[in-house]
DNA sequence: AACACGGGGTG
DNA sequence: CACCCAGTGTT
């Protein structure tokens, strides 16, 4: 495809629109101070980038100031009990990401003396820092002309371009044209500009074309329908597969939990006793599962999507006159848990369950999607 | 290159 | 409610 417009003045023209449209976030530095060069806190930067990945800035905004209340400093998260850790990323999903943010802090205060390394290959070198994270960290804090390639950028560039290969193929493409169109100054706004372009304006659905910047040079929005960009190869469905969940209360209000193993599916993360999670049911699999006798009875079934499959779960309850000391796991006061490491699908079973456990939701707010 | 890995948004 | 979104690590 042939280049229909200057990469150096999309550049100045998106860097414009940033100035006027940017959304002020708590790890952001203002257009104003970046362009006197100011750079925003790489600890603020990173914790925000890995926050971010696969998850949107409303969901991350509270985690955000959340961790850096319990850990000022990265050197604070190197020290912190992992335990804590993942306590404090419950609810935020793939749990890999905060096992690695911890391995991360660790390295960056055990072999770079609590400094982040200023280069997209120093920081790719570090756990859970990818391509994308990489580059956004050093164009972000540390000035870095790195081409920065998210979701969004896609989304622009593949509309730009009409880019016709579909993803992931096509991505080594796209790498090149945004390296292409990022600027020697304010690489970092840059970066956060074009970002946010893809989470306002360049959207997957119904993009806002008349408010964006590019609507002139974008061959997408000349040629084709940009809502069609970027091709993607098609997506497998989901399969189904079914399990049970016991939850074990006793009078003095508590409720039976364990922890997963360290790998694979919430990895590390607290649950309450249950089946594994099959295809289908076989025979009695429900009744030798439950981790203790007990007056078992069935309340109902909930169901939760993960990436790559559907669950559903069969809830049993029980009351227990004296706790079970059998097992590995331990009795959690229903005041406290809240703040156990309780991924969304074991609050769902809880719930279910025992319907006043979980008090106070959280308010839901508009706002665009990701940076 | 394909898969494993959560949770939340949109229409 | 059915469908869409999307970085990193592993294999």
């Amino acid at each position: 495809m042939q280049q229909t417009f200057k990469a150096a003045d999309a550049a100045n023209r998106l860097l414009a629109w940033y100035d006027r449209h940017h959304r002020d976030l708590p790890w952001r530095v203002s257009p104003p101070m970046a362009r006197d060069g100011v750079v925003a806190d790489p600890y603020h930067v990173w914790l925000s980038e890995v926050m971010l990945q696969q998850t949107t800035v409303q969901a991350v905004k509270p985690y955000f100031h959340r961790f850096l209340s319990l850990w000022p400093k990265v050197t604070d998260l190197a020290a912190a009990d992992t335990e804590e850790v993942m306590k404090a990323w419950a609810g935020l999903g793939y749990y890999a990401r905060a096992r690695n943010l911890k391995k991360c802090a660790e390295a960056v205060a055990g072999n770079h003396q609590g400094v982040f390394p200023d280069t997209e290959e120093g920081l790719k070198a570090l756990p859970g820092i990818g391509d994308y994270t990489a580059a956004a960290v050093a164009a972000i804090a540390f000035n870095r002309q790195s081409a920065v390639l998210d979701g969004n950028v896609e989304r622009v560039v593949s509309r730009l371009h009409a880019i016709d290969t579909p993803l992931p193929t096509a991505k080594p493409q796209m790498r090149a044209l945004v390296a292409k169109m990022t600027p020697a100054d304010r690489p970092g706004d840059f970066a956060q500009g074009m970002m946010d372009l893809g989470a306002t304006i360049c959207t997957p659905k119904r993009p806002a074309c008349a408010l964006c910047p590019f609507n002139d040079i974008c061959t997408a929005l000349k040629t084709a329908d940009p809502e069609t960009f970027p091709r993607k190869a098609a997506r497998k469905d989901k399969p189904l597969r079914v399990g049970a969940a016991f939850v074990a209360s006793c009078p003095e209000g508590a409720v039976y939990l364990r922890k997963r193993v360290e790998t694979g599916l919430l990895g590390g993360m607290t649950e309450v006793p249950g089946t594994a999670w099959t295809a289908r049911i076989d025979g009695e699999t429900s009744v030798e599962a439950q981790p203790f006798a007990a007056g078992w009875e069935p309340c109902g079934t909930i169901t939760h999507v993960f990436t790559h499959f559907e669950l559903r779960l069969s809830v049993y309850r029980a009351n227990v006159a004296n706790r079970n000391k059998s097992g590995n796991g331990w009795w959690e006061p229903l005041a406290s848990l809240e703040e156990q490491a309780l991924p969304t699908v074991m609050k769902k079973a809880i719930a279910q369950a025992i319907p006043h456990a979980f008090r106070g939701k959280r308010d839901r707010t508009r706002e665009p999607r990701n940076t």
